[in-house]
DNA sequence: CCTAATGATTATAG
DNA sequence: CTATAATCATTAGG
């Protein structure tokens, strides 16, 4: 039996302060001094209480009862409850307020910007629109590829949302229980209505630690989301021949200054069927790649002027049809340069009639290397070429 | 599976 | 903001 001592220690060191006099009741009761019938009977309780484990069932019952119904009883209650608290405060009084914590503030933070805990579908469209706007401006209308996101985002919040219910509903079901059964214990056990109240803050807690796994995990499953879909190195489609032949054709015939202008790069989007963005990213992947290694390219190169001088060609014998092969209406909108260009080009091929191809590719690459490798000061507006050869690129597109 | 081609992104500079 | 150069990530072909 050494809780007695224990309880005895934990009375005199906390308890001192606001009931000096019980302890010394009790010492005094248990060392059986004179024979004051309280402290007698406190120190019978207390015995009782300890020993009451030891005892059977029924006579525990009986005992409990006994002692529910002592006079004492009230007061006792009281003072355990005062002790209790007291420890309690002592013991996890500092460590009581807890700092708004910025992890989870990050992660709602996020989940809000995601649309993901925000309102109903305005947050979705929202973040998808903001998504899109990030991944490069193009916004409005791959909406195909979007529609995939979206679905996989409100897929992503409704498991979310239930989950999260599901929590709470869990929460406070367990509160509810816990307080019931608290309260209930109230009743022979010493538990205040504070105690209660710390019990319960200590359950949120722990749920919404749980929570926040949730959050967690929700947050990257959306990063992982965004990552599969919304960048779109992971989605790259090969553009169509078409769109190839267009825009190398473009390239090649402006082989001195291949940097379009904004109009230019519209026309060749719309024609292209492919965002401006793109153009300008094809056209500044295809010059840097030419230029380090215009080998490579010499081939496609000859192949381009060539097919663009018999375009140029047919056209001006045959007047203004005839440009049936492959490209067939690059004419209408690139005609201009085309016919403007037409002039140097031919004249390369024509020369080349003798030679071998590589003859031929090597004069038509003599412009580009002529350049020096495109002029210092892109002005991509302007479309004057330094040391021309032939015709002037840039001349009127005079019919 | 490996590799070349290729569209997109990033870093840097003017 | 645009161009370049380097790099990433995917696609296509062997």
């Amino acid at each position: 039996m050494d809780e007695q001592p224990r309880l005895m220690h934990s009375h005199t060191g906390v308890g001192m302060a606001g009931h000096p006099g019980l302890p010394q009741h009790l010492q005094e009761g248990t060392g059986g001094a004179d024979g004051d019938g309280r402290k007698q009977d406190i120190g019978d309780i207390l015995q009782q209480i300890m020993t009451i484990t030891d005892q059977s069932l029924d006579e525990a019952q009986a005992r409990k009862h006994a002692l529910n119904c002592h006079r004492m009883k009230p007061a006792l209650f009281n003072v355990l409850c005062e002790i209790k608290e007291k420890t309690v405060l002592s013991i996890r009084g500092a460590q009581e307020e807890e700092p708004p914590d910025p992890q989870l503030m990050r992660l709602d933070n996020m989940l809000l910007a995601e649309g993901v805990s925000g309102p109903e579908k305005g947050g979705g469209s929202a973040a998808a629109a903001a998504a899109a706007a990030a991944s490069g401006g193009v916004g409005a209308d791959n909406s195909a590829e979007h529609s995939d996101y979206r679905a996989k985002l409100s897929q992503i919040r409704q498991i979310y949302h239930t989950e999260l219910e599901k929590y709470e509903q869990a929460c406070n079901e367990f509160t509810t229980h816990v307080m019931n059964l608290l309260r209930e214990q109230s009743r022979t056990r010493p538990i205040s209505p504070k105690e209660i109240e710390r019990m319960v803050s200590i359950i949120h807690r722990k749920f919404s630690s749980i929570q926040m796994q949730l959050k967690q995990s929700t947050c990257e499953a959306v990063m992982i989301l965004r990552s599969r879909f919304l960048d779109a190195r992971r989605k790259r489609r090969n553009f169509n021949k078409q769109a190839t032949e267009i825009l190398n054709e473009y390239f090649y015939s402006h082989l001195s200054n291949p940097y379009p202008s904004e109009e230019a790069k519209e026309e060749l989007a719309k024609k292209c069927a492919i965002t401006v963005a793109q153009v300008s990213n094809w056209f500044g992947n295809k010059r840097i790649r030419y230029k380090k290694n215009i080998g490579k390219f010499q081939e496609e190169a000859n192949m381009y002027a060539a097919r663009t001088a018999v375009n140029a060609a047919n056209a001006s014998s045959h007047g203004s049809q005839a440009n049936s092969p492959s490209t067939p209406n690059s004419a209408g909108s690139a005609g201009s340069f085309n016919m403007s260009n037409s002039g140097d080009l031919f004249m390369s091929v024509q020369s080349l009639n003798g030679d071998s191809y590589q003859g031929a590719q090597v004069g038509a690459n003599v412009q580009s290397q002529a350049n020096g490798g495109w002029p210092d000061a892109p002005t991509p507006s302007s479309v004057t070429s330094p040391t021309e050869g032939p015709g002037s690129v840039h001349s009127d597109t005079s019919n």
